[in-house]
DNA sequence: CTACAACAATTGTATATACATCAATTGAAT
DNA sequence: ATTCAATTGATGTATATACAATTGTTGTAG
């Protein structure tokens, strides 16, 4: 794989702010793509695993709709849909909150538990393999992309 | 903005490969969304984009859709309706291959020249403004990134 | 109390992604 | 020359994104 400017096959970037966009994109699906390959066989979609990390992280509290999209990586995805989807399959609970009926609270399973540790493991083994960088480049990489956002 | 850990609300990630996919998958939202704003007044997607951008490229030779989908960011995605939808704008110009009747020919027209024109000096301005690192920092992030991949 | 603004969630619509499948054309092997 | 596999592109379907608009509920100002 290598340089970016192979991977698309493009001579020159215009800068190294328009080189960093592409290659943020670009790796962006570099790794979506591994991960829809994990979830497949489980029937997820990579938001809807993102949706029950949410809810597991939130240790049994339940968590509004508004709560759910707050924390998830595409601000302006659609929860509402994908906790839908996420009941049909029984991995979450869906109940109106009783002091606000505005509200809605949204608990994970123990189904959903049990399917998050079935997949841990192969998500850790995935990323040492796909992400070939070592430790101390991670946490320079966390902190440019931190410090890219301001 | 500044740490992943604040943007999305998590208290902690399991190690430092899976706090890179999130923070990675964050940024990529995160610039998605002001290349969408740019764009929404033209009536483009980012895709629809990233097709006139390749198409650009190839200096005014033609290009068939498997071209393009090699060279595209979502490599997965599905040029021949992108390309569609290009055309219904009369932004590119699609024929037979007069040698291989299985291929497309696949051209920006002036029209999609003009409108790269328009919008590059805006990108310009926005990368500049929405990217906080400096000259030096991405030349680490995109060397990152590359190694990433492997 | 009533009216209205704000809030929480759902629904609708257009677009795009992630495949799988299909149809047409070409090239190569027998 | 005929058959068959590979190539190229188009099409179908389920899912997700990006909004806008709507419904129902709550809180508040007059």
């Amino acid at each position: 794989m290598g340089k970016i400017e192979e991977a698309i096959k493009q001579a020159q970037f215009k800068d190294e702010y328009n080189k960093a966009v592409v290659n943020l994109l670009y790796t962006h699906s570099y790794l979506v793509g591994f991960q829809t390959a994990v979830l497949k066989p489980q029937d997820l979609s990579p938001e809807q695993y993102n949706v029950l990390r949410i809810l597991r992280g939130q240790q049994g509290k339940p968590v509004t709709i508004v709560a759910i999209q707050e924390r998830m990586l595409n601000t302006m995805s659609n929860a509402s849909r994908l906790v839908d989807k996420l009941k049909a399959k029984e991995l979450v609970k869906r109940e109106e909150c009783p002091e606000n009926r505005r509200k809605v609270d949204v608990l994970i399973t123990e189904k959903g538990l049990r399917l998050l540790e079935i997949l841990e493991p192969q998500f850790t083994a995935l990323n040492k393999k796909v992400i070939h960088l070592e430790e101390s480049e991670l946490l320079v990489l966390n902190g440019l992309l931190d410090k890219l956002r301001g």
